[in-house]
DNA sequence: AATGATTGTTAATGAGTTGTTAAACCCCGT
DNA sequence: ACGGGGTTTAACAACTCATTAACAATCATT
């Protein structure tokens, strides 16, 4: 499910631990101290890092600071023995994202994993992922757009479209990435297939008075939400 | 900062947080029962919920489990006094994503929101490209020039040059310079076309009282910031 | 101050881009 | 082969904007 870096000291728990995340379906590598975590985490790429605070040779802030300072993005968890909050805080200071207060269960550990497992998976396969914007909503896995009561369903390439126009709404989006995202390449003629369905993609959007895709000349398009 | 849904029946409690919230910069909506912020939630776009568990009307998971029927995303924080872990795992059941403990101090909840503010930015690292000078910003991928409260579209090649004018700002540009990056050439008539663009441009940035376009004759111009 | 070169400004031109409609094409299931 | 939905191509109208022209103002050099 998700590449995982252990870092913990404490050997019977370690191998508890990596044990128990295997079971779920994890890849875990576990290091004994966090010298040999950060070695590991620069030879290797992890998704997520769960960190003893307390360890010999580098503590879990300073492992998570450095950490940090090369990739500021993955999610980080602290193990902590100590409930005193100063030690908690500092953990979020240094860029840590969770913790663990010991003891813990794995249930508890696993469900936090899973938070940012989640979130780190742009679209799960069964939400609805409905955007909305202005008065009107768009089902991207459905294709379908409604503003009101009204719903109508796009096509692929209208929905392609409408999708990369709402997640930039009110930015100005590029020919060549719509035409890059949509259809893959950039020729002439794709160009002109994309000004046809802007138009149809207008002709829907008019049901929705706050709407409206601008164009900038050789430029690219905007949807402007008001 | 962030548009928070506050859902937390004793008053004092709730009243404190909103204000501490607010006080952090976030744009906070309190509710004093589960049913009001239900209702709360589905008249308004939130960008992140906190909300107790124990609530009369309607508990902090039950009112969970109906946010995340409609919306798959939102991060969802509980406030437990409870310490018992199945009430801890039920939460992460009902979609929940994170949850502190009471008692807490504001600097531990303000953290735990971070973090989920930090994982929602990402998505826009673009719009950030707005530059300012003087009391004008100019937004470089969108073509925007903003003075105050107006703002202005500028084309390509009026873009362009403002934009090596803004990087470039009190110090002078060569011609050659100008003429090499935004048209890549330099002949002669590249030369007039750039001296009417600049007449455009000063004409926009009039508005800017501070802002000066400089000819430096026989050699190039100057964005002046007074 | 006189001269020629450079720059400022405005307006006209026209090449190229976009908007729109309609027809042709293609793919798929019948 | 036929039909239907979706995409692409075609054709033309409408529009935008870079360029050019034409002239005024400014500057550098003498």
């Amino acid at each position: 499910m998700a590449k995982i870096l252990l870092a913990e000291d404490d050997e019977s728990l370690g191998f508890m631990i990596e044990d128990n995340l295997r079971e779920a379906g994890h890849e875990v590598k576990w290091c004994i101290d966090g010298a040999a975590a950060l070695s590991q985490f620069e030879k290797d790429d992890f998704e997520l890092c769960i960190l003893d605070v307390m360890m010999p040779k580098m503590d879990g802030f300073e492992l998570a600071s450095s950490i940090r300072s090369m990739d500021d993005f993955i999610p980080i968890i602290f193990l902590t023995a100590k409930s005193q909050e100063e030690d908690r805080l500092g953990g979020f200071e240094v860029g840590g994202d969770d913790y663990v207060t010991k003891p813990f269960s794995m249930k508890e550990l696993e469900y936090r994993i899973n938070v940012f497992i989640r979130r780190n998976q742009p679209q799960s396969p069964k939400s609805i992922h409905a955007a909305k914007f202005g008065q009107s909503s768009y089902d991207e896995r459905n294709l379908i757009y409604s503003c009101g009561d009204s719903s109508h369903s796009l096509t692929q390439m209208e929905g392609g479209i409408l999708k990369l126009l709402i997640h930039n709404q009110n930015e100005l989006v590029k020919r060549e990435e719509i035409l890059e995202e949509v259809w893959g390449e950039n020729d002439y003629f794709k160009g002109r297939s994309l000004d046809v369905f802007i138009t149809r993609l207008r002709k829907y959007l008019k049901t929705d008075p706050s709407l409206e895709i601008r164009n900038h000349h050789g430029v690219g398009f905007s949807l402007k939400v008001k």
